[in-house]
DNA sequence: CAGCATCCTCTTAGATACTG
DNA sequence: CAGTATCTAAGAGGATGCTG
């Protein structure tokens, strides 16, 4: 599909790194938009977090969903993981510059979702109801 | 899970409008995030355009993926569908004020990860090597 | 404690074919 | 032209059990 997209771009005349960044700018957010990385980034946008903590603190996230997207973060340099050589375990989370200013941006977004929140609301009420 | 999430954010004292605003919040976020959303919100930001014009712009995307996206975002009220009674049918797209501002919104995300995406293309390299 | 591996289910979205 | 209907494949994500 990638290729696809790539080779259909090209075929349109976008320039090749438009279309590099056309394909990335889609990846990195579908990462940003993605519902566990919102909650977690909000989360740790307060300061450093265990692991546990962090599963307790967002509810309903299930053990693999809560590594796989701190994986993701920590690949994207969003995060830092700090594992102490203790026992028991202990992992810390942080923000990095990058998660700082990412965390930044979603609240941006997440202000424009609450300012219009109602209105969407409504909007769906009334296309519900006629329609 | 819907219902799940909200007796877990109520076990722990969260105020009941607050999860109302997370579940809302988490639901628009995953419109607005979604890649289809954001290229057609993008590509309207130029002005009205008809179903076959964004299905041609809109490289990749499926008749499938275009109408449920449109339908969608009509439904929240971010587009306006105007039909015309005309052989053949003509329906035009247009972007309402609350689209056009989610269109702004938008905008700074992408603004966001265009001038962090070498850092963190930079980052996966990093960690997809050593690791 | 902090997770990975496995299994299994449910949603998502593409392809294809058909209609007002 | 502007969709809808149906089928199917791929992937997301939950539950469970096990490990450094």
């Amino acid at each position: 599909m990638d290729v696809a997209l790539r080779a259909e771009l090209a075929a349109q005349g976008v320039a090749p790194d438009c279309i590099e960044t056309i394909g990335l700018v889609r990846d990195i957010l579908a990462r940003v938009g993605d519902k566990w990385t919102v909650l977690i980034v909000t989360e740790l946008a307060s300061g450093p977090m265990r692991y546990t903590a962090l599963h307790e603190k967002i509810s309903g996230i299930s053990q693999r969903m809560l590594s796989h997207t701190l994986r993701a973060l920590h690949r994207d340099g969003l995060v830092t993981r700090t594992a102490y050589a203790e026992v028991p375990p202990r992992v810390e989370y942080e923000l990095t510059a990058l998660g700082r200013s990412l965390a930044q941006a979603v609240d941006h977004l997440v202000l424009w979702v609450r300012t219009h929140q109602s209105a969407i609301a409504g909007n769906r009420d009334a296309f519900d109801g006629d329609d």
